[in-house]
DNA sequence: GAGTGGTCTAGACCACTCA
DNA sequence: GAGTGGTCTAGACCACTCA
């Protein structure tokens, strides 16, 4: 195994990449905003605007600026219906996802396990928000889920502020708490559906559920949110492209 | 809903890619082979070296090509373990894989059902290769496969061919019929393990399975193989980085 | 030291958007 | 028509590999 550190060569774009990237953090762009012009970043930052280029290309390329040429450069938002449906793999097998709710079934405040707490990478007994909800895709009830995320990152979430941004979190995390999910890794496993879950999504017990468990990052690699979807795939599927 | 017909205008490093990828498609250049210097390359399409990077550099991210610096461009090729295991998702819940063992259970002709024709984009009764296998990962058998292959790609493959590539389906493809998979979709969904996976997987009927079902394409996207994967995910998971 | 890909620049021109 | 990102060029130099 190699160390992670950072080599200790690092061309010119990026390092221009991680100043753009500390203005995002800071806030200064904010998600559906633009960003400054190639030129105009060129000489803030006194390179060409090559370099430049190679750094947005990069964000542009991890789904952090989104380039539309004649327009600008712009943050890109999980208030735009595309970046939403980028984290949603779950579809019908039989089309696409047409209308998407969401029941909220538990908000509450408990603390973080080891576990969780390593993950999050925050102290044991630290303050957590834990959201439970079901998601109804095209109107069929399917997916029973379970957020956790720092309370500490999220002040005065709760059933109401849930109730205004509908089933979409990773937008109302953005719009409510400028906490901007970028990435997440996903393990998909198949489990047997205890008694709760199949309660909730209208299964026997023992009926195979797709089990995806996310943790999902913000800029930096920060993890923010742990996740946990149970899902009915009898009439849905998860769709990923290998290449 | 577009067309999906190529727009007017391309780029002129969109078309010496095409070139390229006609290249490769002729097995001008070989998986594991070198392709011609960056400078070579410039001067026979009389382009500048900037563009034919361009053109390299998609080739790179869609993994048909693997640059090294210092010492050339290659043709990616699934002799190579880190190609091999873009396309094995699944790993054990501790670690890593170590071993990868391969039990043939049926290599068969069969003639494709409607469905299997439509989606390998050839004619319904024509002539496939149908392989059943099971795959134990360090040591521990978790994965019941089965692929289908259009004959005609794939002449002379049987028991033997399969014995001496173990495995690696797709190196052999690669190596021993000239057919390189460049990518795949996949759709996950969890169901109860039949008799048969049962069995074979030493489990109990209706235990909760995860089911992998794959199309495969070579170059030009043409789809060359059906595969639908079963596995039992106690202790492994399906990977997935979302961005 | 020769040859490879990788970075960076400066400048020209193109495609596209919007007022 | 002004401003944006997108393409293309030519040239300089750097990092890396290998004989």
């Amino acid at each position: 195994m190699k160390s992670s550190s950072t080599p200790a060569y690092q061309p010119l774009y990026r390092q221009i990449k991680v100043l753009l990237t500390e203005r995002l953090e800071s806030g200064e762009w904010k998600p559906g905003e633009p960003i400054p012009s190639e030129i105009d970043l060129a000489q803030r930052f006194s390179v060409s605007q090559g370099t430049v280029r190679k750094a947005v290309n990069e964000l542009a390329h991890e789904n952090v600026l989104v380039r539309r040429q004649g327009r600008g450069t712009f943050v890109a938002s999980h208030a735009n219906e595309h970046t939403q449906l980028g984290f949603l793999r779950i579809s019908p097998d039989d089309g696409g996802v047409d209308t998407l709710q969401a029941d909220l079934i538990e908000c509450r405040r408990i603390k973080a396990d080891a576990s969780a707490a390593r993950q999050l990478e925050i102290e044991t007994g630290q303050p957590l928000m834990r959201l439970r909800r079901a998601l109804a895709i095209n109107g069929r009830r399917v997916i029973y889920e379970e957020a956790r995320v720092p309370a500490e990152l999220f002040p005065g979430l709760d059933a109401f502020v849930l109730e205004q941004h509908r089933c979409m979190l990773y937008s109302m995390y953005e719009s409510a708490f400028s906490v901007k999910i970028v990435a997440a890794e996903e393990r998909l496993k198949a489990v047997a559906a205890d008694e709760e879950s199949a309660t909730i999504l209208g299964l026997t017990v023992g009926a195979p559920l797709l089990m995806m468990v996310r943790v999902a990052y913000t800029y930096g690699r920060k993890p923010v949110e742990l996740r946990r979807s149970l899902c009915n795939t009898a009439a849905h599927h998860y769709a990923n492209d290998i290449s």
